[in-house]
DNA sequence: TTCCATTCCGGCAACGTTACCGGCAACCAT
DNA sequence: ATGGTTGCCGGTAACGTTGCCGGAATGGAA
C-alpha cells in the first residue's frame, strides 16, 4: 500500500536536509550525535530501505555477480550454493544463469548479465564452447571474470578447480591396485579441459605402473549418460576388451554400468569401473561405483573468494 | 576500456536533444524517420546499451522476478529452467535463491530480493516454514506472488502444482492392482501441502478398493532419504508388516529401498514400492522403483506464465 | 577583539533515463 | 488572412542517492 520511505521523507519529517540524512545513515562522522539518533529512530519507524537502484546508478556498481553454469546438476548446484554463501556474506547478490551446455545460450546469458550491469562474472564454461570471445568482451569492459570447475586455457582469468590430473591419477591407480591391467578411459569432448586433465592423470598412472598405453582404449564422447552407454558397448565389443573403465564423470559411469549390465558382465569380477565426482547416486546403484571425491561446495566458496 | 555509450553521447554527436534520441530509440512516433534512422545507425555504431538501472529507477520496475526454492534438486532445477525460459521470453530476468529448506534463510532471501526491488516473486516454500508473514509482507507492498509446487493454503496467492491427489491415487492403485493389500505410506512433514494431498489420494484409492485404512501404516517423517530409511526400518519391524510402501517422494523411496535391502527383503516379491517424481535415479537403482511422473519443466513454465 | 579551527549542516550537481509540456513551423480548411 | 491541426523537436523535472563545496555557528587561543 504505502510507498517505501525515502531519504526525502525522513528529511522532511525532521526538517533537515537530504545530505544530512544521508550522512547520518552511513558516515556518522560530520553529523551531530543527536540528529543522527533522531534519523536512525525515524528510519527505523518508517522501515526505511535504501533504494539499491539509485545507489547503484550513483556509484556505478550493483554489488551483483553474474554466475553462468552449464547446468544445475548435483555438483554444480552445490558449487553455486558455495558461491552464494560467500557472496551473501560479502554483501553481494548472485544471478545464476544456465547455459544448458549450449554455446548460443551462453552468449545470450552473458549479454543479459552485462545488461543487468553485474559487477563481474563467475563462470563454468559450457562443453560446447570453443570460442571465448564473449568472455573476452567482458574483460575488455574491465569487469573481473573468475572461471571455475570447467576452466579453459583459452581465457586468461583467475580460475579455481580441483586437481583433475591428480584425481585421474588416483582413480586409475585404484584400478591398477585391484589388479586390472587393460584399463580404458571414457573421456569427454576433446576440447574440454577437465576431461583432458583427468586423462593426463590416467596416462601418468599407466606410466608409473609401466602399463603400455593403448589408443584404442581411449574414447571421447559427449558428457552424457546415453553416449557413455553406447561408447561402453563398443568398448566391450572389442576383440581384446578392457578389463576396467575409468569414466571422467559419474554420469558417464552410470551409462557405462548400464552397458556392462546389458552385456551380462559382472562388476567387479569381470570388469572394474571408477567414476568421478562422487555424486550420491553412485552409492545407490548396484553394484556400487567407486568415484573420486570432489569438494564442490568448498570449490564454489573458493571461486567466490577469488572474486 | 571505453565507458559504455549513453543517450547523451548520441545526442551530442548528432546535435539533437536527449529527448529526441530517447524517443527515436523506442516510440518511433513523434520523430522524423530520417533522424530516427540516424539515431539508430549511430547507436549501432557506438554499441549503445540502455542503462537498465536508470530505466528501472525512472519507471519503478526492474523487470526482474525473484524465485525462492527450497533447494535445487532434480525436480526443482527443472522447474527453475522452465521459469527461466518463459521469463526470458517475456523480457524478464530471474534471480534464484535457495532457502535450503530453512525458514530463517527463506526470510533472508525474501528480504534480499525485496531490497533488489524485484517486481514479484515465484516461490516454492520450504518444508520448515509454518509462518508465512514474510510472504504476506510482499503482498502488502502490492507485489505479485505466485506459489508453485510446494504450495500452502495459508497464503492467498495464485498457485500451480501438479494434481498431487491424483498422483497419490494412481500410485496407490498401481500397488493394489499388483496384489498388495497392506500398503503403508511414507509421508513428509504434517504441515506440507504436497505431502497431504498425495496422502489424500492414497486414502481415496484405499477407499475405492475397500481396503481398511490402518493408522499404524501412515508415517510422517522428514522429506529426506535418511529419515525415510529409518522410518522404513521401523515399518518393517512391525509384527504385521506392510507388504508395500508408497513414498511421497523419490528421495524417500531411495531411503526405503535401502532399508528393504538391509532387511534382506526382495522387491517386488516380498514388498512393493512406488515413489513420486520420476527422478532419473529411480530407473538406475536395482531393483528399479516405479514412480509417478511429474512434468516439472512444464510446471515451471506454467508458474512463470501465471505471473 | 581578532583570528583560526572545528563542528555541523544545506545546496547543488550528477548518475542515465523518460514523461510531460510547450513551442515552432508547415499545412490545410475555412 | 485566420485559425486549427499536425509533425517534429527541445527544455525541464523527476526517480533516490551521494560527493563536493561552501558557509554558519561555536569555541578557544592569540
Amino acid at each position: 500500500m504505502e510507498k517505501p520511505a525515502t531519504i526525502k521523507d525522513i528529511a522532511k519529517r525532521l526538517n533537515i536536509s537530504l545530505s544530512t540524512v544521508s550522512r547520518a545513515l552511513r558516515n556518522a562522522s560530520d553529523v551531530n550525535p543527536d540528529t543522527k539518533k533522531a534519523v536512525m529512530a525515524l528510519s527505523e519507524e518508517l522501515n526505511y530501505q535504501p533504494n539499491k537502484l539509485a545507489l547503484s546508478l550513483r556509484q556505478k556498481q550493483t554489488h551483483t555477480i553474474g554466475v553462468i553454469v552449464p547446468n544445475l546438476d548435483y555438483v554444480l548446484s552445490l558449487m553455486v550454493r558455495g558461491i552464494d554463501e560467500v557472496a551473501l556474506e560479502a554483501g553481494f547478490t548472485v544471478m545464476v544463469c544456465q547455459s544448458n551446455e549450449s554455446f548460443g545460450r551462453e552468449i545470450l546469458n552473458t549479454r543479459r548479465l552485462l545488461e543487468s550491469l553485474v559487477d563481474g562474472f563467475i563462470i563454468s564454461v559450457s562443453s560446447e564452447s570453443k570460442s571465448f570471445d564473449h568472455f573476452k568482451k567482458i574483460q575488455e569492459r574491465n569487469l573481473p571474470v573468475v572461471v571455475f570447475d570447467r576452466v579453459t586455457p583459452h581465457l586468461t582469468a583467475p580460475s579455481v578447480r580441483i586437481d583433475n590430473e591428480e584425481g585421474g591419477f588416483v582413480a586409475t591407480e585404484h584400478l591398477i591396485e585391484q589388479g586390472y591391467r587393460r584399463i580404458a578411459v571414457l573421456a569427454g569432448p576433446e576440447n574440454l579441459g577437465v576431461s583432458n586433465s583427468r586423462m593426463d592423470g590416467y596416462l601418468n598412472a599407466l606410466k608409473k605402473h609401466k602399463i603400455k598405453k593403448d589408443p584404442a582404449l581411449i574414447v571421447h564422447c559427449d558428457f552424457n549418460q546415453d553416449y557413455a552407454y553406447f561408447a561402453t558397448l563398443e568398448l566391450l565389443a572389442m576383440k581384446k576388451r578392457p578389463d576396467a573403465i575409468f569414466t571422467i564423470s559419474d554420469r558417464m559411469a552410470i551409462g557405462a554400468m548400464l552397458a556392462i549390465k546389458k552385456k551380462g558382465l559382472r562388476m567387479p569380477e569381470d570388469i572394474g569401473l571408477v567414476g568421478f565426482n562422487n555424486e550420491p547416486v553412485t552409492s545407490l546403484v548396484t553394484p556400487t561405483i567407486s568415484s573420486v571425491d570432489m569438494p564442490s561446495f568448498e570449490l564454489g566458496k573458493a571461486a567466490a573468494k577469488l572474486f
